[in-house]
DNA sequence: GATGAATGAGGGTTCATTCAT
DNA sequence: AATGAATGAACCCTCATTCAT
């Protein structure tokens, strides 16, 4: 009956919830099994009766975070030939992939086994920025080619850009020295980047002047 | 008498050489007192004689490494009236900053137990990440007012600038899926960033066209 | 009706046969409830409904085959006139009792629970040993008053013939030194032993000299 | 300092005798390093700064038993010519190697592991029966040369005379069946093998009758 | 009657820390 | 000041046993 295998299904998901709560908090040779039974709410037995080992929960945990992170990142970008918006899109959906909360301990904790967890990593990798890397590098090709951009190696131009958006602030948020960031503050940060890329891989006629930051008003 | 103060320094010192060995190689969870004890050749008595706990041992490592790591990447910049060479040669130390074996690793412990040693994080930021922005960012002041770039917070400005010195190769190195860069490598990802730098920021004349990557031809 | 009780007789005997391999592979500390519900193809669940515990099913597993392991031990003994004959043939099945491949193994296990489960050493004792003991001790008080024999304790003779089938071949064998004897081997091992009991028990005229391996050619 | 190093030695000492009690009574997969540091009334960690692991414990207890266990067994037989007299000395010796309690507590728990262990295995082997047996055969050789005893293999000689020691009784006592024998028992078993061993080997005149067994008091 | 998921005590082992020497 | 033996809590994992289905 399906009952007897949704059971399990769901008994697997609560005991990774539990782990992806203490693994979060205390990376994982800190994490103990008998603190992920517990705040799984199931006997340390019942874990191993899911998980061969403790690296195998983790294991569990870091490829499900990994994929379920990033479903909602690849949805149809809307309006594909405004090139300022859609920029906009990518660049809010590449911040979101580095800060929101559930990446950024993810990032911590892949970047910090990955000398041990090196498959972990790989997938990590896969899962999220390399898909939205090459998202982004197919999208640009298209407009490259509709001459809106620039003729340049898009996998460069796409690793630029992901680039700028990874700020100080960001390295900053993920060493947790700051709190997170608020819409405003992702906004500027966006922005940054747009304008940035633009300058350099735009078809603008006028350069990189005249316009930008508020604070700088140009002229006297 | 100073041998009895100097002594003491000199033991302290070898104690910090053999935990760094072990730190650098186990993490901080991973790396036992003894095995520092045998490391750094001294008993595991002698380890609490100059250290209270484990975590003092690790903060005193990490806040050290976090400072000497540096200590050559503030050198004068050579022609200071270049500007492309001088950005050339800032990217480059951004870049050695990020993917020296000795700061990869530092990076990977430190942002994997910023959650249990905030302070660690807090100054390895002000050693490494943070001096080399402001220090960009005064440099680049000048620049501005010598009116060899244009108007803009020169924060920003650093900020992009680092950015742009962490592609996602550098991700990927961090994450151990890439071997260490060779020379033309490195100086590719610095000759992208400056370039790219000089296209929002530069004072040209002729906007960001009419250059790079020999493959694009940019037709009429 | 008989189905309703032959049927859990068949599934007992398959959870019997899956522990034979399992106790026989690991002896009891070592065996697993897991792995010989595994064996058996039964679910745990059932093991208990058939056996209150480890205990009670390693005992049905011990007293089981020390039984079974001594029936045809017991099969009449063709002509029970030839006094030779008849020795190596009860020397046979002793040296048999001893070194067939699951009597060694039910040996060591007994003997190694045997502080644990004395009840088990007793079955033990009385199914195998005890038995051919008797057995032989009542063939030899017919061959004493027949004068086929010297008149004596007809169990010490017995026993005597019964330690002299157990030499430190077998005792090596026991304790895995040796691989299993040929049938070469085994004959000497005979031999021997019929030889040594019928100098000290024949009625012979002659004493115990003249006769034996050739390699000792008989003094001048 | 001698101390520095006789310290240790004592509480290796006091450790292995913890480990002799429990294993003792469990075995070797019944015993837990709990009750073996209980016993030897130190805490589990100091178990594991003399021994890395529950199986070198092990084999340091059975090697030491077994090589402790037979010293007394080979001081110089007296009075060497007296053939009877000696051959009294050696039986006694080879049933103590079998019964004494020591010894059979390390029978048993050799045998068990056997399989595991098959190293100590052999060290008991070597230890205890193998220099019991070439021992006497060396002797035997003697014994032939001098005319004392009939020419035959020295080896087979020896094994024959070690397997009438080990009467069903000794495997009663080796399977828990039977208190420890007194000495008139012992003196019995013997007697026993002795007289029987002399029968067949021994270069007597009259021939296998005429003695034996006290009960039957030899005519005038 | 049969199942197998759940349990939790207990297994061997490691390790930060202490303290008598 | 230096040592390293001793400690015991905590680790990961196994397993006999139970019980709802």
């Amino acid at each position: 009956m399906a009952a007897q295998e949704e059971h399990p299904v769901q008994k697997r998901q609560q005991i990774i919830r539990g782990a992806e709560t203490v693994f979060t908090e205390c990376g994982y040779e800190g994490a103990s099994m008998s603190r992920i039974a517990l705040q799984a709410a199931v006997s340390k037995g019942t874990l191993y009766n899911y998980f061969t080992s403790k690296s195998e929960l983790f294991a569990a945990f870091v490829s499900q975070r990994s994929q379920t992170m990033l479903t909602e990142m690849f949805e149809p970008i809307a309006d594909p030939d405004d090139l300022g918006a859609i920029l906009h899109q990518i660049a809010q959906r590449m911040v979101a992939l580095v800060l929101a909360p559930g990446s950024l301990v993810l990032y911590r904790i892949v970047i910090s086994e990955a000398g041990k967890f090196p498959d972990l990593a790989q997938i990590y990798w896969e899962s999220g920025p390399e898909r939205v890397l090459a998202h982004m590098a197919g999208w640009l090709v298209q407009q490259m080619q509709a001459g809106r951009l620039r003729q340049a190696d898009p996998d460069v131009a796409a690793g630029h850009f992901f680039a700028l958006c990874q700020t100080p602030s960001c390295m900053k948020r993920r060493l947790q020295l700051l709190p997170p960031m608020n819409a405003g503050e992702i906004e500027l940060l966006v922005s940054g980047a747009v304008q940035m890329f633009l300058d350099s891989y735009g078809r603008s006629l006028t350069g990189p002047s005249e316009r930008r930051d508020a604070s700088c008003g140009a002229g006297p």
